[in-house]
DNA sequence: AAAATAAGATACTGGCAGTAGTCTATATGC
DNA sequence: GCATATAGACTACTGCCAGTATCTTATTTT
């Protein structure tokens, strides 16, 4: 029953110096994703330890555990946060191939970062969650919908697709066949032919098939 | 440093009773297995322990070490031993959709069941080891890619279908599909109306492109 | 200035993967 | 049939980590 107390801030781990000032609210918060933040992509999600990112933001577990109910949720919302704000530019070739492989060359360099990799592992480990997973999923798919209806629609007006192509299952299909490729294959990055593959012989038939 | 001595075979935790002979290579072997497989849909794989395994089918732990490097190894050996061995019968209505929609369901009952759960956890705690996915993959894709093909050489033959559909790629994309609905929604089961969007907007279309 | 709140520090619980060492039943070689 | 090698059985242990508890103390609120 030996409790020591030698009290001082920062004395945590030699991970981050001594404060000053003790922090509150939001700018704890603040600190802890962003400890959360770069310990994701040191590490990686399944090394990723509470007392690594608690050291790392110079405080302590329980404070992190008063904001997040779990470790999982924590790197969910360090995740969320790691998001680039600005919306991306969407190709604009003239061509509806160019545009589609640009835009999966796009989606291929994503997954295969390790942004891409930590997204993987966290929806995995989260599926047992279903609420955490409606969080995700939003954000994933919203993201693709809109700039692969862009293209599609652009491709329309050229008379390249027939409105009749311009749904959603019909414009995801490639981010999809994509997405399943690191699915099952489990590797690093798809090569360039898949890609191709997919856009000649799966989305530009079915496009013009919606003629 | 004390170590204490019983003895007495299948003293372990009164999962299993006391045998009269002790096993050894092949039956042991077959024996952890079978315990794997009923931990694994009792509990599911991650809360499957090696504890767990070894109590159940009556041995130490060291001596699954001794056959298999790791849990996630171990459990791979135990899910492929699951698998119906039986090759299925394929449907044959006549018409394309009425094929295509059974091999959806097909296909949707069995990732919905405890088995799907099961793989979707393990492909996901595998990922690190590109040895064991590989295991994987071949058993998976390859027990879809026939009979796709199967039915959409039927189809063909009928007129519903070009010879061009008949490439692994556009066989598969149904079921690629539907892969990735489970990947990205975390669902028990996918409603039959999906199903139904992906045979009709992407199926049928793409195969009738390549006419 | 007192009371309330939340950060900080530390220790602890409990579970589990994987390892080590020792004993002993069975198989194998002579 | 006996000696030796192999590997199964048992127990214990190491190390790691998620999540919890408790106590002290800085800062905010009243």
């Amino acid at each position: 029953m030996t409790v020591e107390h030698d009290g001082g801030p920062g004395a945590a781990s030699g991970e981050a110096p001594a404060r000053a000032t003790r922090r509150r609210g939001a700018a704890l918060e603040e600190a802890i994703l962003r400890a959360a933040i770069e310990e994701l992509d040191e590490v990686g999600y399944p090394s990723l330890t509470m007392d690594g990112v608690a050291a790392r933001a110079g405080t302590a577990k329980n404070v992190i555990y008063r904001r997040w109910p779990s470790r999982a949720a924590l790197c969910v919302a360090a995740y969320r946060r790691m998001l680039p704000a600005a919306p991306e530019d969407i190709p604009d070739t003239g061509d509806l191939r160019s545009d589609a492989l640009a835009m999966l060359r796009r989606g291929n360099d994503r997954m295969s970062s390790p942004m891409g990799k930590i997204l993987r592992e966290l929806l995995a480990d989260i599926q047992s969650d279903p609420e955490r997973v409606r969080e995700f999923r939003e954000q994933l798919v919203r993201g693709n919908t809109g700039p692969w209806l862009t293209i599609l629609a652009r491709a329309a007006a050229r008379g390249e697709a027939g409105p009749a192509a311009l749904t959603p299952r019909v414009a995801t299909v490639a981010v999809d066949l994509l997405r399943n490729e690191y699915a099952i294959n489990g590797v690093a990055t798809v090569p360039e032919d898949i890609l191709a593959e997919i856009v000649d012989q799966v989305f530009l038939p079915l496009v013009r098939a919606h003629t």
